[in-house]
RNA sequence: AACCCGGUGGUGUAAUUGGUAGCACAACAGAUUUUGGUUCUGUUAGUUCAGGUUCGAGUCCUGGCCGGGUUACCA
């Protein structure tokens, strides 16, 4: 009723966010901002982020930058720039003219730079990495002065100056804010601000080979950019106090940051570290196989921006860490699909089946309800004839109690077809099943008997004579336990969680010949199987379907227990 | 024994800021159904612990316990 985005109910970033526009702390204005790295793909951790971002400037009227945090040029990419962009728009949401990159303050972020060496905050430190590192002290204990911390202002901006003009090798020297070395945070011991980097940067090409830190770079871009709240995740919060320090060192426009639990999902890793080994180490198929959470493979898989967006607004914003079992988001898949997908008949796992007093050359149309959610979706015409295929899980030769479909004498119904009963079950030399022998009531025609007798199964079918063969992809979760992170002994990692069977090919499903002409992205509900999407890897030869979801299956729960 | 943050049913969250612990998902039971789908109804189940303040504490205070983060020239 109320998941999506309650006006009732404030999370505590909106409740911040009343206090400051009662206050007047910013001056009845919000402006938010999605600060992507353009390093990797986005999941749908991110897509929380977005939502939350998005969500809030439109509900208080404001606005939402796409900012690219491109400060470290060796591992980004205008390719992740375009990705990124393309991601947001699908999922729905557009930043106007509103697109930025760090790199484009490159320049004001030098001289307040220089600013901070003249007001004796900023030095340049000609220690090594491991003697910095050395140097920090350890959490418990204080670190120690470098021997550059007394440099003068003018003996700095030389060698800053020489920095930048790319006198020095990578490592020589760094330019460090003069804080405190024996803060209680390790954050404010003098951390970095700029590195020496002889590599091309996407977009400043080598202008630049001195390069901002993170903290250097991102509260100066949200004050540059009037944020009014920088909402980021929990890991940044022993970030704020020097976000706030650069704020206030340069007096500039000084935002709110507010941290919030990112998602995390059961049955997968959201890590943008842990993606990249699997697409890296081909436990995936790239960044858009079906299985994996980031939003091409979602996309691919055939989930909709809305279940997404759905499943961001239901599972709220707090400060402590939670897990998202992963159920909650098939629920929003189906809660979409199950309004607009289409209903198809399709035979996964196939039978054949004879009704014997069936006349072999006749064929006919039956209608077939399109989306019984939605009367506009129409209907269709579905062949019918003597020779059928059905799912072999709908034949028990030996059925026990609760088993309600077809078995050897009992009646069943053919979805918008006739009601059917198994006289015969034909074996082969293994004394499996290979075909069954039916009869069809003629006088059921559409479904129903009239002489009002009922049966308890209605099943879905699929003419063989029509039929249109295609490939399915079946998925089940990535993992083979609901937390990857928990091992069964210390010699594993989290890769060893891995489920073998996260991939299931059905090479040749039958379908009814109206998906003939699906196209790559169309969603349909198989009925009584699940939600399948056409798959890029189709032909004009060879459908490919990705299986989304399956439905609900009480049937399936029952049989488990 | 450093610093920061957090702990409400199985899971995710809410509680008008001190006044009847509510919602969703899951689980279970039932109704409806030409999808064992959808829809509808009902049931089970919770404030980390110990003190304190108060007429009254999930909420405020003290202490304990548990969990997460922090020792990158990543973001």
């Amino acid at each position: 009723m109320n998941d999506s985005t309650s006006s009732e109910s404030r999370d505590f970033v909106r409740q911040i966010i009343d206090e400051d526009l009662r206050s007047g702390r910013c001056d009845g204005r919000i402006r938010t901002r999605f600060p992507p790295e353009p390093n990797g793909y986005l999941h749908i951790g991110h897509a929380k982020s977005i939502c939350l971002n998005f969500g809030i400037a439109e509900e208080y009227g404001g606005l939402t930058n796409l900012r690219f945090d491109d400060t470290n040029p060796e591992t980004e990419s205008s390719e992740y720039v375009e990705s990124i962009k393309e991601d947001i728009r699908w999922l729905g949401f557009d930043w106007g003219d509103r697109l930025y990159f760090a790199s484009d303050y490159f320049d004001q972020l030098y001289e307040w730079a220089e600013q901070l060496i003249r007001d004796g905050r900023a030095y340049v430190c000609s220690l090594s990495l491991e003697e910095i590192r050395a140097g920090r002290g350890t959490p418990s204990e204080p670190g120690t002065d470098s021997p550059y911390r007394s440099r003068s202002v003018e003996e700095n901006l030389d060698l800053f100056r020489r920095m930048k003009a790319g006198e020095f090798p990578e490592g020589a020297h760094v330019l460090r804010a003069k804080i405190d070395m024996a803060h209680p945070h390790m954050l404010m011991r003098d951390p970095i601000m700029y590195r020496i980097r002889h590599v091309e940067h996407h977009r400043t090409g080598r202008k630049w080979c001195i390069y901002p830190t993170y903290d250097y770079t991102h509260g100066q871009s949200d004050s540059l950019e009037k944020i009014t709240h920088s909402i980021c995740t929990l890991e940044f919060e022993n970030h704020r106090p020097l976000y706030d320090w650069f704020c206030e060192a340069l007096g500039i426009h000084h935002p709110r940051q507010i941290e919030f639990n990112r998602l995390n999902l059961t049955w997968t890793v959201m890590s943008k570290r842990r993606l990249l080994e699997l697409v890296e180490g081909g436990h995936v198929n790239g960044w858009d196989d079906p299985r994996l959470p980031t939003l091409r493979g979602l996309r691919r898989r055939g989930c909709t921006p809305a279940a997404i967006r759905s499943l961001c607004a239901r599972v709220g914003v707090t400060k402590h860490n939670a897990v998202t079992d992963m159920v909650v988001l098939e629920n929003c898949i189906r809660e979409d699909l199950n309004k607009t997908a289409e209903r198809r008949m399709a035979v996964l796992d196939p039978i054949r089946v004879v009704l014997t007093n069936y006349p072999e050359d006749q064929e006919e149309l039956l209608e077939a309800v399109n989306n019984p959610e939605d009367e506009s979706a129409g209907t269709r015409m579905v062949p019918f004839s003597r020779e059928l295929w059905l799912e072999r899980d709908d034949f028990m030769e030996d059925p026990p109690k609760k088993f309600f479909r077809l078995a050897p004498g009992r009646e069943v119904r053919l979805r918008y077809a006739y009601f059917i009963r198994c006289e015969n079950v034909v074996h082969d030399s293994d004394g499996r099943v290979i075909e069954l022998h039916c009869t069809v009531d003629p006088d059921t025609r559409g479904g129903t008997a009239p002489d009002g007798r009922r049966v308890k199964a209605t099943l879905h079918w699929v003419s063989a004579r029509h039929a249109v063969s295609a490939e399915v992809r079946l998925y089940d979760h990535l993992f083979s336990v609901e937390h990857p992170d928990e091992v069964a002994d210390e010699s594993q990692d989290w890769k060893s969680n891995l489920n073998p069977d996260s991939l299931r090919v059905v090479p040749e499903a039958w379908l009814e010949p109206s998906l003939a002409d699906a196209m790559p992205g169309d969603r349909f509900q198989f009925e009584r199987l699940g939600y399948f999407c056409v798959d890029p890897d189709s032909s004009d030869e060879k459908k490919v379907f990705n299986r989304t979801v399956t439905l609900r299956d009480a049937w399936a729960r029952a049989r488990k227990k």
